[in-house]
DNA sequence: TAAATCGTTCATTTTTCCTTGAACATTTTG
DNA sequence: CAAAATGTTCAAGGAAAAATGAACGATTTA
């Protein structure tokens, strides 16, 4: 007899559904799936859940939880919240968009901003130190072209938070 | 006696930082490191170059070469062209961020926006099997959270690109 | 038409990333 | 204080993704 026949599931279908959504969105930005799945399942619940409830429901090694969780706090995914009476750390979906999209821009796409610049220095180097001639001219334009592109992205980013706050 | 002290250095400085940049962009993008690789030597390239070229320069295997090659084209982001008097396709780098931002959007994220409406029909399907009272009133406010998302996802991307279209 | 060139495919190897679970520190309970 | 509960860390193992290179087909050249 397996465990299925006298178990009652451990998911229902609406959370099912709402991890398999934020599974894939994991997945298209790059985030491991364990964290998707942990934020799926606090997204698709009215109530904080503990540590041991995640790792419970999603059939999930304490380790991956306790780095998941910490991760969508770092970024600002997930907040945690007392419950009276239970010492251990409840935890909650941030469900609003700026939050979300702030949290993660601010974590992982702005290091990468930050250390374009550098590269970006050091290319100029490589173009001041050109000789004269055709060639230079098409690596300055392209150098150029380079921030053209650095400068739209730190302008277009908080744009979008502007525009995601109203969602 | 080792290789470098014979063999010309085979790639210049700034062709160097110019890879450098792309295979930094591209592992924000989750892209494979060699097609980063490719795009960055194209990039820095005042001519087209054949495949050989690339496999020789970035010391890369010709699979590599050949696959990294042909997602580039798949997704605008390279063309290719003709040289008088050799048979070989030349590879240059398209440079318009319009042009690159679009392919990037239709071949990856779009496939993804439209898995998501069967995602979404399937949670509007458990909500909808859901008895009355208070959760289902919360996930159906949850579910609609995340069709704006969606909505908003569709909006903002074709907006992004009439604004890249100016860089 | 034989040899050489160009490019693709795909099974295998390599590398990278993710997950696991045991060990541990800390706090709480009996 | 001993036992239990809570949560973190990290070495090791496993899974998924990427790179390799040999085999192959197609085309061109001699």
């Amino acid at each position: 007899m397996s465990d299925s026949d006298v178990l009652p599931p451990r998911l229902s279908g609406f959370e099912r559904e709402c991890i398999d959504i934020f599974v894939h969105a994991a997945q298209v930005l790059g985030i491991p799936r364990s964290v998707g799945e942990i934020y799926g399942l606090l997204y698709a619940s009215p109530e904080p859940l503990p540590m041991d409830e995640v790792v419970e429901r999603l059939s999930m090694s304490k380790g991956s939880a306790s780095q998941g969780l910490r991760w969508l706090r770092e970024v600002g995914a997930v907040q945690s919240t007392y419950v009276t009476g239970d010492r251990r750390d409840h935890f909650m979906a941030e469900t609003r968009l700026r939050k979300l999209a702030g949290g993660y821009l601010r974590e992982q796409i702005e290091p990468h901003l930050h250390n374009a610049e550098g590269r970006l220095g050091r290319l100029e180097g490589e173009v001041a130190g050109l000789p004269e001639g055709g060639d230079r001219k098409f690596s300055s334009e392209r150098l150029q072209k380079l921030r053209r592109w650095h400068r739209f992205a730190r302008q277009i980013l908080p744009l979008f938070l502007r525009v995601a706050n109203k969602i």
